[in-house]
DNA sequence: TCCTTATTTGAGCAACTGTTCAAGAAAGGT
DNA sequence: ACCTTTCTTGAACAGTTGCTCAAATAAGGA
C-alpha cells in the first residue's frame, strides 16, 4: 500500500486473458475479474477505466503475443514454409489445447459480440469489434506478406493473398475443431497435410 | 385464451432460434426471449420449463433443419460430392450471411460453453455441451457414409474418415470466415474449390 | 517529522437476471 | 348454465450484474 502501484501489471493482464478467454466477455464477471487479478473494483475501475476497456487491453496484449511468436518463427526457421508451420503447431500444441486455449481469442471475440444490440439498435461493443477485425485482417496481411517472400525465394508458386486466405480459414477451422474433438495427433497431421498442400515444389 | 395453447409453437422456436443464434446463450435474456416469441414468462416457463430447456430444444430444432438440408441436397443432386457442395452453398449462401446466421450453432454453443464453471467448479452447461459436441459428431459421420457411396460409386477415391474430418475442418472455418470478412463470392469460389480437391477423379 | 499525493479498500447503488406463482381468463364437457 | 381444466398474465422474488465513491492507507518529498 503506497501511492505507487502495489500489483504487477503483467500478471493482472496474464490473469484476466486467461478467464476472458475461457469464459468470453459477457460470460465473465467483474467478480470474477476481481478473484482473478487480485485486485479489488475500485483499484480494477481506476486502473483500466470498465470491462470493455479492460478487455481491450487483453485483446491487444493477445494480438501483440501472437504477432510475436509468427515473428520469432519465421526468422529463426529454415524457410519461410517451416517458420509458418512451426506457428501453427505451437498455436495448437498440445500444451494449448489441454489449457482450452486453443480458439483464437479474435475470432471468438466476434462471433460473441457481433451481433450483439441494445435498445437503440446499437451494438455496444462495436469498438472491440471493429479493433478484432483489424487485428484479423493484419494477421492475413502478414501471412500474404510471408508467402510473398515465399513465391521470390522460389518456395512455392500461387497467388499469395489467395493462399493466406486460404490458410487464414484452415487456421481458423482447425483451432475451432481442436476445441471441439480434443485431438491434438489429428490436429498436427492436418497441419502438416496443408503446409505440404501449400508447399507444391516445382519438381 | 383458453385451455388450449394461444401461440404457435413453431414460429415461437424460430423467433427464439432467431435471438439465440445472433446473441448467444450468455447474450440472450429471457426478457428479450419474451419480446422476441411474444411469450409472457409465466407461458414460457410452462411450456419449456427453462431458458436451457429451451435452448435444448432450439438446438434440436437446429439439426433436425441441417440434417434435412443435407439429406435433401444430397437425394436430388446428380452425384454424391454435388449433394454435399449445394448444401455447403447453402449454409454459405449470401442470403444466410446477411441475415447472420453463417456461424454453425453447434460450434458457437460449444465455444460459448465449454469452459464456464460455476463456483463448484462444475459446468452448469454440460448437459448442452455433450448434446452439442454428439451432434457435431453424428454430422461428420454422415459425411464420412456419404464419401464412402461416392468412394463405391467410383466418384472419388480415398479414405472417408479422412475426407470427413478435413471437410468438417474446412466447413467451420468457412462459415467463421464468412461471419468475420462478409465475402459471400469468396466464400463461394473456395467451396467450388474445396471439391474439386476432393474430387481427384480418376482420368 | 509531517504533509502531499497517489493507490487501495469495500460497502453499497441501481439496473438487470432467471424464475415463480397466485389470480384471471376462456374453451369444452356435463 | 355451470364447472372443470388448462393456459395466460404480470407483479414480484432473491440473486447477480457493472460500477462508484468516500474513507483509509502509506510511500516520498519538504
Amino acid at each position: 500500500m503506497s501511492n505507487v502501484i502495489k500489483f504487477d501489471p503483467i500478471e493482472v493482464m496474464s490473469n484476466a486473458k486467461n478467464v476472458f478467454w475461457q469464459k468470453g466477455f459477457l460470460g465473465t464477471s467483474t467478480r470474477e475479474l476481481q478473484k482473478a487479478t487480485g485486485l479489488r473494483p475500485g483499484s480494477l475501475y481506476s486502473s483500466f477505466g470498465s470491462k470493455s476497456e479492460l478487455y481491450k487491453r487483453v485483446l491487444q496484449s493477445y494480438v501483440d503475443d501472437l504477432t510475436n511468436t509468427l515473428e520469432a518463427e519465421v526468422s529463426t526457421a529454415k524457410s519461410t514454409l517451416e517458420g509458418i508451420e512451426r506457428f501453427l503447431l505451437r498455436c495448437l500444441s498440445a500444451e494449448a489445447i489441454k489449457q482450452n486455449n486453443e480458439l483464437c481469442l479474435l475470432v471468438k471475440t466476434i462471433s460473441e459480440l457481433q451481433y450483439q444490440i441494445d435498445q437503440d439498435g446499437q451494438n455496444p461493443y462495436q469498438d472491440i469489434i471493429d479493433f478484432a477485425s483489424e487485428q484479423i485482417k493484419a494477421i492475413e496481411s502478414k501471412f500474404e506478406d510471408y508467402f510473398e517472400q515465399a513465391v521470390k525465394k522460389r518456395e512455392i508458386s500461387g497467388d499469395p493473398n489467395a493462399l493466406a486466405k486460404t490458410l487464414q480459414v484452415q487456421f481458423i477451422g482447425l483451432r475451432q475443431y481442436a476445441c471441439i474433438t480434443k485431438e491434438p495427433d489429428f490436429i498436427k497431421s492436418q497441419i502438416e497435410n496443408l503446409l505440404k498442400s501449400i508447399a507444391k515444389i516445382n519438381s
